[in-house]
DNA sequence: TAGTGGTCTAGACCACAAG
DNA sequence: TTGTGGTCTAGACCACTAA
């Protein structure tokens, strides 16, 4: 026949789709301008929609386009660098609640704590450019900060702890990054639907006895670049 | 009507559907083990292939699942912890190429080069636990290293390169995590197909004069959780 | 009201791995 | 050959936005 066997398993379609999408979204949008609607551009490649929709959450995934039901799919602002590792000079952060209890499992692991040791959690979400960026949450034991006023507001609370922990004696930070995918609760605090994907970071605050506290950040990871050390590179890709 | 108004906008199928496989997954299965076909388990919760294939999208994006073809779906590992920051004391590395021409527009910006100036460019391939990992593109322009033999076969070029970078009065480094998806190259280096998420790693190492280098990395996101500073932290979810 | 993206269905065929 | 996950289709209905 004149099929040459130089392909033997061709790409799927969405790929390819992807690839032209790429091309044209690169040369002919910008910023917030609005792509042809689902259906027309599925007419247009003759593909069903189920299909343009699985190359659209690939770039979707990428962060190079937003989709906004009712509207439509516009092509995204690059990604905000967000610092991560510094003590943060001017941030905006909005304070949720802070309470005082027996740790996650996971984070009393971490911090050498057994089943009737209590901590200080304080949750906040953080700001940049008017939008919820991302969450984080603070965990640090009671008996390394056992002179929080019981008798405060929660706020007045968080804001003590907060306080307090900026004058621990850190010796060393540790932190790591991973995929994850926002639940109700942090969906709710960033102003999704549940389900979108996160970079999840978490921040191990060492003292000389051991482990000071721990902080899980979550951020979009549709919108976030998150920047250790100077200032975020600009590179984007590479091949 | 007898329909309640509180629960106005239910949530959907195939995210109900993601948290009882969450439950059933942590308290029935451990790694390795296999999970009933996607058609047993769709006609079991009585939805669509399609929508089942949804929550499992999900678990496999937190790294829960692994999905091999003609196999089944499996528990997967927890991530391993890939030190990103060290100077690599014991590490894995395959080289795979080691090119000396102009550098992606990107990086030649980053870098301060004009369109004129060459970048020794070293690719490799890391390797952890007898898989690969992640992929990184090091970037370091002529003119910084100026003295790397040309007589040399590549590979003896590539390690001269990266003795050569080791030795580089470096001041600073700044990195940027973000996700993104592996394209072709990428996925073939990684040993597995175009479109899996990856956590794109970008360092530029800075000296006196400005910066001498740049590297970008990609690391499976769904085996991998990138460590900054001390060893990995332990911690995985907390609401 | 009209148009958009989000969800869901029921079915088909393909590529891959194992017996 | 059988069973698995991967891809693709054609269609339906819903939720949200804006005119």
């Amino acid at each position: 026949m004149g099929t040459t066997a130089t392909e033997a398993v061709p790409e799927p379609k969405y790929w390819q789709l992807r690839t032209v999408l790429v091309r044209t979204i690169d040369q002919e949008f910008s910023t917030g301008e609005v792509l042809p609607n689902e259906r027309d551009l599925a007419a247009r490649f003759g593909v069903a929609r189920a299909t343009l929709r699985q190359a659209l959450d690939q770039l979707e995934l990428e962060g190079r386009l937003v989709r906004r039901r009712g509207i439509g799919t516009l092509i995204a602002a690059p990604r905000m660098g967000i610092p991560v590792a510094e003590a943060s000079s001017r941030d905006t952060w909005r304070i949720v609640d802070c309470g005082l209890g027996p740790a996650p499992a996971a984070v009393a692991a971490t911090l050498g704590l057994d089943a009737t040791d209590e901590v200080h959690t304080v949750r906040r979400v953080r700001m940049m450019a008017g939008q919820a960026v991302g969450t984080e949450t603070l965990f640090v034991p009671v008996r390394v900060m056992p002179h929080v006023p019981g008798f405060l507001a929660e706020s007045s609370r968080a804001r003590a702890v907060l306080k307090q922990f900026q004058a621990l004696p850190i010796e060393g930070e540790s932190r790591a990054v991973e995929l994850g995918v926002a639940e109700e609760e942090q969906a709710r605090l960033l102003e999704r639907p549940p389900g979108i994907p996160v970079l999840v970071l978490t921040a191990r605050y060492a003292g000389e006895s051991g482990t000071l506290a721990v902080a899980t950040s979550t951020y979009r990871a549709d919108t976030c670049k998150l920047t250790f050390g100077d200032t975020g590179v600009e590179v984007r890709a590479a091949s």
